[in-house]
DNA sequence: TGGGAAGGCGAAATCGATTTAGTTACACGA
DNA sequence: TCGTGTAACTAAATCGATTTCGCCTTCCCA
């Protein structure tokens, strides 16, 4: 099939291990014959083959990704499929492709860490998954040069959204709209970015001087329109019902825009509502969700660089948590409040 | 790192040929050794080296996909993304792996058949790229098992959804609910799958007995929402203009809303629009769409199976062409005309 | 002139499997 | 007793690279 570096050798008239050499930058060959093979590799399309090099090297110059489809929606994930999507073509710009790491590759059984030293993975994006599963930790523990998105495993490098600063620019936009009494339907907890965004709706209502009413502090899940629509349906039969509710996810935030309307409420007439993420299809639609955009691309690109680095550079020191700025969209989904 | 044939062949007192037959189902092994060799490899967690197997026998248990961002949205397409996400799952139960074949993979000046050579898949499924592409005709003419989903490539296999009768059905409801005048947009030809959904289109008009008016046939692209809504505005500005219009898919579709929102017009109340795809996240939008759901899982499963059919069974006679059922969706985008 | 250093290249081991071509050991028939 | 056949196993070649080590020329200098 395609040419070996036997066939190559016997073309330039040395022997393989001179043209291994002389691919590769040995310093114990003559320029000469250097670029003899060099040429004739060029003209016979000659590329050595990566699973030989494999083989001998362990090097595969592939990138495990950890891409739980129970945990989201697979790949049409609105957050998680951009992501990957720039991971990958940020790592193949390196010379690496994407090789998923699924969950006890079915008839297999084998744990996460198992299929990366099994497949010989040169490292691991932990970018979808539930990050308290024994053999996420167990992964983690491996001296796999690895990152995670979104979630932060102690030691190891992750990459996330600004999250606070997020939030916190998003609440003072809605507060600067005249809204005063809003509610927050948070996505799972303990998890970090959670955490943070909380944080930052906090500082941003602290900020304007506004009270936080403990009951309008509602949890739920990332993703889940039904669970959203609960926690929204519950919050507009309050007594006192919030002008403005911040949802989890912009995917989530369309079961809190079916319970509006479950209620004969619109919005943003009657009821304001925001998501997080900034899904590009939503933004073609009506009303446009106001919500706060992750920079997805960034986010990919920054996690396979830091990949990269910690594969041609082991030694090397890097910053644990890389932040990326996420960015305000002023949608249509909250409005102004035109007087008590 | 991880247990070799060797460490295995000493721990059982024999040589890694026994083990290596032994494992592989040869007949000159007694039955004593090879349940002596099974159950160590199994206590000892032995797994066969891809990387060295792969070298040996020129199978690397890995799947190509040409899946070219270019031409799409990446991993959020709407209909690629769920797509490759049932190939990936069908293809992992059989135990082979996906890995991605991009156009000219940056530095490295591939075609797709060269990478695919060079990565040595097993087999290579055409998901998403330009059909007219030199680079794709070069693969279709290689000998490597393969499949094309959506399109058509002259002697190779193909999965795609009954287009035709899916197209067909639509048009039935939409005149069952009293449409006559009906605009038809459709995506780029000759592509099989627009010529497909037209022809059904005119065949249920036909049956009909409604006649087409020619200049409400307009020229469009998939997935191309600003493309789209040009079309539609032109409709919309015809003197006589249609009651509905059918537009390439879903996405698309999001065009033909924002020309009618443009125009001031009220969808459904006083123009009808339908898609197709049956994107999950625009079924939870307001209005739901009326459109054709494509079966993205079987569609994406049964080019899998056919891949791992073609590789595991190289003599064996299959079907050129698999046609997937298509589901109408009546959603809240067409309503019922209530007298001229 | 002889010894050492340096330059340039190749032989061979190696990575971890598969597979062909033997090689034993033993039984059996002539 | 010898040859033959068979069952069960192993040695060695192979896939296509990388890399260590050693060999052979030159060349330089004492």
């Amino acid at each position: 099939m395609a040419i070996s570096i036997k066939h190559l050798s016997e073309a330039c008239g040395v022997s393989p291990s001179t043209v291994s050499k002389a691919l590769n930058g040995y310093a114990d060959i003559s320029e000469d014959t250097r670029l003899r093979v060099q040429t004739a590799a060029e003209k016979l399309g000659y590329r050595p083959s990566p699973i030989a090099r494999a083989l001998k090297t362990g090097r595969t110059y592939n990138i495990g990704v950890v891409y739980n489809e129970k945990s989201g929606s697979g790949f049409t994930h609105s957050f998680f499929a951009p992501v990957l999507e720039s991971l990958k073509s940020e790592a193949e710009s390196h010379g690496y492709d994407i090789s998923f790491i699924t969950p006890h590759s079915k008839a297999l059984g084998m744990s996460y860490l198992t299929h990366s030293l099994y497949r010989k993975v040169d490292a691991v994006c932990v970018l979808c998954c539930d990050f308290e599963d024994a053999e996420v930790r167990q992964l983690s523990r491996s001296s796999l040069p690895l990152v995670t998105i979104d979630e932060v495993l102690e030691g190891r490098c992750c990459v996330m959204s600004q999250n606070e600063e997020g939030m916190a620019e998003l609440t003072r936009h809605v507060i600067s709209l005249g809204h005063r009494d809003i509610a927050y339907v948070h996505g799972l907890l303990p998890a970090v970015a959670s955490v943070q965004r909380l944080k930052g709706f906090h500082a941003a209502m602290a900020g304007a001087g506004i009270p936080v009413n403990p009951g309008w502090i509602k949890p739920s899940s990332y993703h889940r329109p039904n669970e959203t629509r609960e926690a929204v349906r519950e919050l507009l039969k309050s007594p006192k019902r919030p002008t403005c509710i911040l949802l989890p996810d912009d995917y989530a935030a369309l079961g809190g825009l079916e319970a509006a309307a479950a209620e004969g409420l619109r919005v943003p007439e009657d009821i304001s509502m925001a998501g997080f993420d900034g899904v590009s299809i939503l933004q073609m639609c009506r009303p446009q969700m106001t919500t706060v955009a992750q920079d997805c691309e960034g986010i990919g690109r920054l996690a396979a660089q830091s990949l990269v680095d910690q594969i041609e550079n082991p030694q090397g020191s890097r910053p644990l948590l890389v932040h990326v700025p996420a960015r305000l969209i002023k949608g249509q989904t909250v409005c102004a409040i035109t007087g008590a």
